[in-house]
DNA sequence: GTCTATAAACGGATAGAC
DNA sequence: GTCTATCCGTTTATAGAC
């Protein structure tokens, strides 16, 4: 009983201390860029040294990967629970869109790196994460398609309208904090966007 | 006449050294990043010793700064050209998103430092880059607000339109170099889709 | 598991010969 | 103006005490 009790708590706080690192890094990779930060840096914002950084990750690249796989993974339950969530193409298009969108607001820090660190990733770890991301724009693809398909939809440009809605969305982890805007009121605004992208009819 | 000419040879010589050194910076800064680009990489890339860098410019970061200066200054003037253009709300805005869509699709790795490295700057090169940048997003939402006024546009959100319709642009130098769309595909549909977002009367 | 100390390599920038 | 050689601060990662 002791024992159990020992190592669950052990666990719980490597656990902890992992995910201080992991947000610690987070931070600090958006901010600044994966080259421009430190081990220092992030050892010293979860309050350690640089040292102990290296009992609960391998290295500086393997906290990038980490922070891109769960962010990816993040974004590709966010696709599949919103084509889950109806059968309806408008309301599927809508949904994920809105859910894109308010993640990209909502989570900025972990959205700027799951875009524009990718090619900090070591070669196998980059394409791991370039087939998340691929599965989850693909998910999006396939919306508008089947959209055009049952007519729902009337774009002749399936496929550039769809990297046109995720531009979109993609694009605001980088404007974002520094704008005056709502978060609601941008989700709303691009959700409309993307129907009128794709010609939903009214 | 001896002197003049040595001159003038001394002075196209060193520029054109100066440019072969920028343009190898941009094409590694816009490939890895500033901070994961080193000055040996650039030396190399332009043919010459690390320290001849240092001759023809102050800094590693004097490099990026010129870089991302003339881009800036470049879409600009294109904002500005397409504005003078026409008188026609119209035609200044599909002129200002083909353009700057090209631009990005035809200079992408310009294009890149321009979205992507502002962060590297000093704080005065960011200061001045960003005054630039600020102008030339202005100029944009100038027109559609002007096109609004005179019923040529029914947007309701012109801010947010303009923001929407610069980051279709600003997102197609992340993507563009690894997708199989050609230039012209992607200008005309963003021009189209410029036209949509912004309520443009048929 | 965390620390201090440090190894080992790297990278921006300069010195000085040619 | 360009090179080779190098200075020297920084950085990732490890060693070893506690």
């Amino acid at each position: 009983m002791d024992d159990i009790m020992a190592d669950t708590t052990e666990t719980d706080r490597s656990a902890a201390t992992r995910a201080r690192l992991m947000d610690a890094a987070r931070e600090a990779f958006a901010a600044k860029g994966f080259h421009a930060t430190t081990t220092r840096d992030i050892a010293a914002a979860a309050g350690m040294s640089p040292a102990a950084l290296y009992i609960h990750h391998k290295s500086k690249e393997e906290l990038l990967y980490l922070i891109s796989k769960a962010g990816h993974e993040l974004v590709l339950q966010l696709v599949r629970d919103a084509v889950a969530s109806s059968s309806d193409r408008v309301e599927q298009l809508r949904t994920v869109v809105r859910s894109w969108v308010d993640y990209h607001l909502r989570d900025y820090t972990m959205a700027r790196i799951v875009n524009y660190e990718l090619s900090a990733l070591t070669p196998p770890h980059q394409d791991e994460i370039t087939a998340l991301r691929r599965s989850a724009v693909q998910e999006v693809e396939a919306i508008v398609r089947a959209g055009v398909r049952s007519g729902a939809f009337t774009t002749r440009q399936p496929a550039l309208a769809t990297t046109a809605i995720l531009s979109l969305a993609v694009d605001t982890s980088r404007w974002f904090p520094e704008s005056a805007w709502k978060r609601k009121q941008v989700t709303d605004y691009y959700a409309t966007l993307a129907l009128l992208i794709v010609g939903a009819k009214a």
